[in-house]
DNA sequence: GCCGGTTTGATTGTATACAATGCGGTTCTA
DNA sequence: TAGAACCGCATTGTATACAATCAAACCGGC
């Protein structure tokens, strides 16, 4: 349970990482209490900086921490998952416009030949591959925005809602076909500067994960939540 | 320098707030230096529920907390001006499409009356009125969303712009009564339900206003740079 | 047997103590 | 006098100790 930190890194900092990643994952399943001294002794550290980190994940809405009653990571509701969705939406749909404006044409044509070349495959590369290149066009979008705070929220949005996607990861290829096929309109809009069509398409396609998700979402729910009791 | 917390509430969510106001109000100007035990002895606690709200007002991006060499007010660059209210266009122009459907009527009557009531008016209780019109228009907006991830977002960035509105603050009524027009535009736009023009109006709006914060911005920049010194 | 009060254990909230780090001044030397 | 090494101070980072609080179990009275 201990990679150790970078010998000039915060320890809080480390941590932070290290919890994130276990929640995200799933490992620390949605419901589970995380009880501070029990955090401290797994990681060889105080409780001091396992603390810090927990408030860090409140923030983050990965964790609540009802008054007195102790930390859990939170288990989202189809509400939650609506509303991470939602906001991206807004997030994204307002970096396109300065997105057409700074992104490097080779960074676009790259993601289009990678689309276009995985057409062939199918399987779990292919998904993977779909994956894979999701969460490029994705970050693509949002560094580009320029708006370093934006970009700072989305980073926490996104690892939120990349783990809700693995959660629910038994993509068809269908499914994941769908997906590319809204990559490339996307990419091409992009190349076209097309801000409008960019949005709607983008648009269309987080709905269309959003929908997804919430399928899988519904049905895992109640499994995950007995799974929680600890 | 205390009134008490209530007694069931934590005491850095108490400290949490008697800080950021001090923040937001100017009182402790941009780059100052926040030093956790003088803080602890100012309110007449230790150091770790200080520490707990210093991190947590660096995540919302308040203060800064550069290794090892101590927190400090952060001092907002027109980068940063620019940023804020770009976010905030962001998320405001995504709630109107759900707002429409969701705000009370007779709210949005209540606003278009007090903004036909003050026309009469100039000074500053004509620049007052008009800054609290501002604010309930806002918040009606955001709270409206019924993004509850959205909200909590907004609220922070609020803070921020607020404190931003305050240090700018030397509108002439020539401003205000623009930004009346605009408030009453929207207003109406709302009113007709017409998501598209609503939108324009509240981005004309918000780009009104973020310029007017960074002509008063750049102006005093240097002084309050001098003044932070400490 | 059931209900209410009390007690105990677990866990968090806060305070304090100690270690590590970086900065600035001072002194010694060339 | 200029420069460099060193020492001390200020401040943060982390650990530990103690107080407060909540929940659940236990016990006694009815």
């Amino acid at each position: 349970m201990s990679a150790k930190p970078s010998h000039d890194e915060a320890l809080h900092s480390f941590l932070y990482r290290a919890l994130l990643e276990k929640i995200i994952s799933g490992e620390f399943a949605p419901g589970k209490r995380l009880v501070e001294e029990e955090l401290a002794r797994a990681y060889g550290v105080s409780r001091t900086p396992i603390r810090e980190v927990l408030l860090s994940l409140v923030k983050d809405g990965c964790v609540e921490r009802p008054r007195n009653c102790g930390a859990r990571v939170v288990a989202f509701t189809a509400e939650d998952v609506e509303e991470l969705f939602d906001l991206r939406t807004a997030l994204e749909i307002h970096c396109i416009s300065t997105v057409v404006r700074t992104v490097k044409v080779s960074e676009l044509l790259e993601l289009q030949h990678r689309l276009e070349a995985v057409e062939g495959k199918s399987g779990s590369s292919l998904q993977e591959e779909h994956a894979s290149i999701d969460l490029k066009l994705h970050h693509l979008i949002v560094e580009n925005s320029g708006n370093r705070r934006l970009i700072a929220q989305m980073r926490n949005l996104s690892l939120l809602i990349e783990s809700l996607q693995l959660t629910s990861f038994d993509n068809t290829d269908d499914q994941a076909r769908t997906t590319g096929e809204q990559h490339l309109a996307i990419v091409r809009a992009l190349l076209k500067r097309d801000v409008g069509l960019a949005q709607r398409l983008l648009t269309e396609h987080i709905e269309y994960g959003k929908r997804n998700v919430l399928q899988m979402f519904i049905k895992s729910t109640y499994q995950q939540q007995l799974v929680a009791k600890e």
